[in-house]
DNA sequence: AATTATCTATCACTTTGAATGATGGAAAAC
DNA sequence: GTTTTCCATCATTCAAAGTGATAGATAATT
């Protein structure tokens, strides 16, 4: 048995033949248009002939094009409605994947989950931790159903709708006076790139005049936690993510000011992606 | 429409059903057993169900596993005879996915290919050129279907026959003595790591005595020669290679001692691609 | 009972090839 | 003639797949 047909390309291919240009597959796609000619021409290569006939205001199909759409979409119909019936066999329906925040996903989500499973005992969820703007990334891309992140959220591209408000507070070890941590904590701890409160709470040390503040990365919730309660420097995160365990380590909480400190998060959902009616 | 199911965890699941094991369907994919048991994982979490019940020697269906057989297998076949209806229809036959090292590629194939297409008008060809060792890995990978390779090969794992006898030559700008270059010639200019003529080079010089010549990569054939022709230092070719361009560019050649420099170049096709014979 | 053989799971690391984003050219619309 | 639209090309980035080493579990062998 070869290596059987790359559905990607097969999927990327209908786009075109559907939207009769690259540029076009390429919107609903939600990627690049030099994406899509690479696609096609890979597949045109697999099969050894050519797809469209470019040119004149887009893409047109050839002869063996259309022979080839038939078939094709035939094939795939056949393969999505196997793992329909798969999935329907397995779990009930198919399982909803659900993106979150470390944060969202420590703070929020365990009351949230429960309640489902009392609803809906038979729906399944699989979640997905990362940064918000890799979750964008993953909603857009559609290999995410949903995801909770923070605000703002552009509204041309995704569905939002508010699911908490947050509101930043900074932990740091031992006192410090009504302004913030002492001068010494000038390291934070932060998540990667792509972290926003890591971006808010640096906006905030900026306008205080600390701009000179070391960030150090880390990889979880609960490592930055516990690096703060260690005394190696200050961390901000939500305050619903911090009540668990700020107390008990013997950190102080300062809650940021409003102007960097309320965000809200959101409940994010692809504009294509239909159906997706989750209440909280 | 959402993404569709990757066709390589199908085939993969397929072949564990087959050989009731993860490690046996990694012989026969040729690729690690973690890398499987990955394969298989991604597979159950997308359809929301365990597939193979593991333990006591190997890896049984459940019924769900049972049931994703039936249909999974019919999706593939369809699959496959749609993919083998088109290529059909475009180009006679499946295009044959042919590798040859750089120099074979620019000294062989051309009349190889020429008298092919003589032969067989229709047959169509796709080649890619590569060094000895990716070649290798290419052809174990199914990526291609033969390609020519410097031996010594592996009679285990390919099936290999002997294809052409080349003799190494080195070239270099200017005179020379009998024994080789000018000692000032200490530069070898050749390919990248993975390349087999550069290591017969390298241990000819180390014969030699001459561990300090320094190595110059270089990515094709054409730059290695025309940078010699620039006295940037020598290279070495197979004498097939080096025949078209080097009187023409005041290139000394000389071969080398026959304990390094005789290769023999073999067309290799995995052991289990059948119905493969390729006469020369 | 101890030993060996055979499986799968896990994990840190490497590799690869798909995706991106910027650019160019060609054809059509204004 | 200018602007717009569309596809091809290319260097670069990055996520996902693959690798290789190791652990743990179970069955077979001595």
């Amino acid at each position: 048995m070869p290596q059987p047909l790359d559905t990607t390309l097969l999927a990327t291919f209908l786009t075109v033949a559907e939207t009769g240009s690259f540029s076009g597959a390429s919107a609903k796609l939600n990627c690049v248009q030099s994406n899509i000619t690479a696609r096609i021409r890979r597949l045109e290569d697999r099969l050894g002939g050519r797809l469209f006939e470019r040119g004149r205001g887009g893409a047109a199909l050839t002869a063996f094009g259309r022979l080839a759409q038939k078939g094709i979409s035939e094939a795939l119909d056949r393969l999505s409605s196997v793992e329909k019936e798969l999935t329907e066999a397995s779990g009930g329906a198919a399982p909803l994947r659900l993106g979150a925040m470390e944060t969202t996903a420590a703070a929020r989500l365990p009351r949230l989950l429960a309640e489902l499973r009392q609803h809906c005992p038979d729906a399944s969820v699989t979640l997905q931790t990362a940064p918000t703007a890799r979750l964008l990334d993953l909603v857009w891309n559609r290999r995410l159903d949903a995801a909770f992140v923070a605000g703002p959220v552009d509204g041309e591209r995704f569905h939002a709708t508010p699911a908490f408000d947050e509101t930043l507070v900074a932990l740091w070890l031992g006192g410090g006076d009504a302004t913030g941590p002492a001068p010494q904590m000038d390291t934070l701890l932060a998540f990667g790139e792509g972290c926003s409160y890591r971006a808010a709470a640096q906006a905030w040390l900026r306008q205080q005049g600390r701009a000179d503040v070391q960030v150090t990365e880390m990889g979880s919730l609960d490592a930055m936690i516990g690096c703060a309660a260690a005394g190696m420097g200050m961390t901000v995160v939500p305050q619903s993510a911090a009540i668990r365990v700020s107390e008990a380590k013997g950190l102080t909480a300062r809650p940021l000011p409003a102007a960097h400190g309320k965000i809200t998060t959101y409940l994010v959902s692809d504009v294509s992606t239909l159906g997706t009616d989750l209440r909280i």
